[in-house]
DNA sequence: TGCTGGCACTCCTGCCTCGTGACTGCTAAG
DNA sequence: CTTAGCAGTCACGAGGCAGGAGTGCCAGCA
């Protein structure tokens, strides 16, 4: 009975850094990379003729592949993936970009949505890539504070402050409100949840600390309402894009169809998020090569993840988005050190 | 004394029929329009010949142009002017496109944000062509509420809510922070600025409403500070965007440099503002042609915008960007409709 | 005077062909 | 195991050619 997965013997020296130097020529040059480019460029000690037999073995083992006959060899997802989990030397940051990210966190705001607006903003720029930054999920926040404000006597508003500085709002309509017993339940909310998951407060407890504020029935449900449907947890979170041009820059995306659906893909939220939702899960980067995103529309991307961090907790995720011929270890690094300035920048504001 | 300006005599029946049947072909085909498409496709009771003469004349007047010699004409930026001005009939929303709409709104949350966000995305796909929406700014709006809250005896959050039921946030610290004072001012600056317009709340006013809540000085200060802040009118305002990927449908942007130059401009906030922000003084529907945008990098592209009111005033823009060769009198309905359900809305969720 | 059919002319477009060059795999010898 | 040599494959671009769409102009006619 055959094995159906090919199988993959460890590379032998030669072959490992044929590989590397195909990628690495190829995420250059954009062209298929002969047998003679990497003779003449690299030094092999060996004749093309030998380079030819190592790539054909190469080929066969599925980490290279030929666009046609009369072409050279370009990586497939496989050479990819070998080279990113074994050959790729990491590669330190630009001490100009170092210093872009520095200044860009050093005058950041403090408030949520605008500092992930000016990450995405940065991480797309300094790529040349799609950048996109999943915001923290409600649920990976604690509750700090509720303050249900009186506008007029028909109508409140219910403002939740989490830990992440993150402002939540509900409006709610109930005949004879009276400021006193909203200021009134808002303390006694406080005083029950205060430093509590977000996931962890539910229904039932809410209505007993407002039963417990002694408010006639209805009134009590309507507010009920309001203070869950301003803490939420489930809804999805946002997420945030930026650098769709550099795309076009790409050859590979000279061809309309192929950048169309990648566009289309760009734009919805719900999808770049699904793409990225399980490297959330992961304590380190994460990266995707092709195929291994799971979607047919974008087989010729791949996608760098790098999560971040709130006190604890994983909250959210930085990504990148490129051609599959991408500077892996450049963007690696890119990702991972915004998303340490990112870390810095959070753990700074959280709100004593 | 020659007239600088090429004469525009008003146009005699025939030619101004050639003309609008030359927008509604091209705008439909992306083609040159030839004289004997025109004969053939629609009944004008003349032979090519005499069509062949007029158009001649209408080019030389300046309303078509040929993009060489043995094609037929395209409308310049000029002629699409007349034909929108004097020539276009006004066009009905479909029925399918009116429920699709009403929908929408109905089931619209009563956030701002997710309002111009649900709106843009909703225009962006009725339309298919780039639509945007440029968010009410703070200056337009009234103060009806703030509440200073206190988190820790070193920080608090200011917390500002407008008409348009938006929250403003802005943290403060002081060593020693009180909650009861943070309650009494806010009751003060509730009572001194309710209902009053943002723009015209200084700081001066505002620091009187402190000082007589009588409160140390250096804490009146951080506070005067993080009110100002957290209304701050002079923030410009926030413009999204959607439907991004149906420029790749046009053929008039298989040219990947027009793409590029175009895209840039699409994630630039501040760019499309500048785009429409004339449009906003204006009380009804705007178009701008070609070249009457102002930017040498959208020549091919025409911008339809209308303006949205909350109360008495006008306080955002829809628009729709697409090629100049738009379906010019479907995107005015699309949009106007579409406005007058975002108005509707805004009314209707005010917060009373 | 305005309209029309006819005609010569222009020029884009698609198609085909063909030469060139970049690779490869294979073989036989070192 | 390595290498030089060689034949074979195939994408790509240039050049040429035919077809077709559309124009401008002119002469004749109502």
């Amino acid at each position: 009975m055959p094995d159906p997965v090919p199988l993959r013997p460890e590379l032998d020296k030669r072959k490992a850094f044929i590989l590397a130097t195909v990628v690495y020529e190829y995420v250059a040059t954009a062209e298929p990379v002969g047998s003679n480019t990497l003779t003449q460029k690299y030094n092999l000690g060996v004749s093309s003729a030998t380079i030819r037999n190592e790539m054909a073995e190469l080929e066969a083992g599925g980490y290279l592949v030929q666009p046609h006959t009369s072409a050279g060899r370009i990586p497939s997802d496989a050479g990819y993936r070998t080279y990113v989990d074994q050959l790729m030397r990491p590669e330190p940051l630009q001490i100009d970009e170092q210093r872009r990210i520095q200044d860009e966190f050093r005058e950041a705001s403090r408030e949520l949505d605008d500092v992930i607006e000016h990450t995405t903003r940065l991480l797309g720029q300094l790529s040349r890539n799609v950048a996109f930054v999943v915001a923290p999920a409600r649920d990976s926040q604690t509750f700090r504070h509720v303050q249900l404000i009186w506008l007029s006597d028909r109508t409140g508003l219910a403002i939740v402050v989490t830990s992440l500085g993150v402002v939540a709002q509900h409006p709610f309509e109930h005949p004879g409100l009276v400021a006193d017993d909203l200021t009134r339940l808002s303390n006694r909310l406080n005083m029950t949840f205060a430093g509590r998951s977000l996931r962890e407060i539910g229904a039932h407890e809410t209505a007993a600390a407002v039963r417990d504020a002694g408010l006639v029935d209805d009134l009590a449900n309507v507010l009920v309402r309001a203070f869950a449907d301003a803490m939420r947890a489930d809804v999805p979170p946002a997420v945030a894009s930026s650098g769709a041009q550099h795309l076009l820059d790409q050859p590979e995306f000279q061809d309309l169809r192929k950048l169309r659906s990648i566009l289309r893909i760009i734009e919805e939220q719900k999808v770049l998020y699904d793409l990225v939702a399980d490297s959330m899960a992961s304590e380190g980067p994460t990266i995707k090569i092709g195929h291994e995103l799971g979607s047919d529309d974008i087989t010729e991307c791949s996608i760098v993840t790098v999560p971040y961090r709130f006190g604890d907790e994983t909250v959210g995720v930085l990504a990148i988005l490129g051609p599959r011929r991408m500077p892996y270890a450049r963007l690696l690094a890119l990702a991972t050190g915004t998303a340490n300035s990112l870390n810095r920048h959070l753990a700074n504001t959280d709100i004593r």
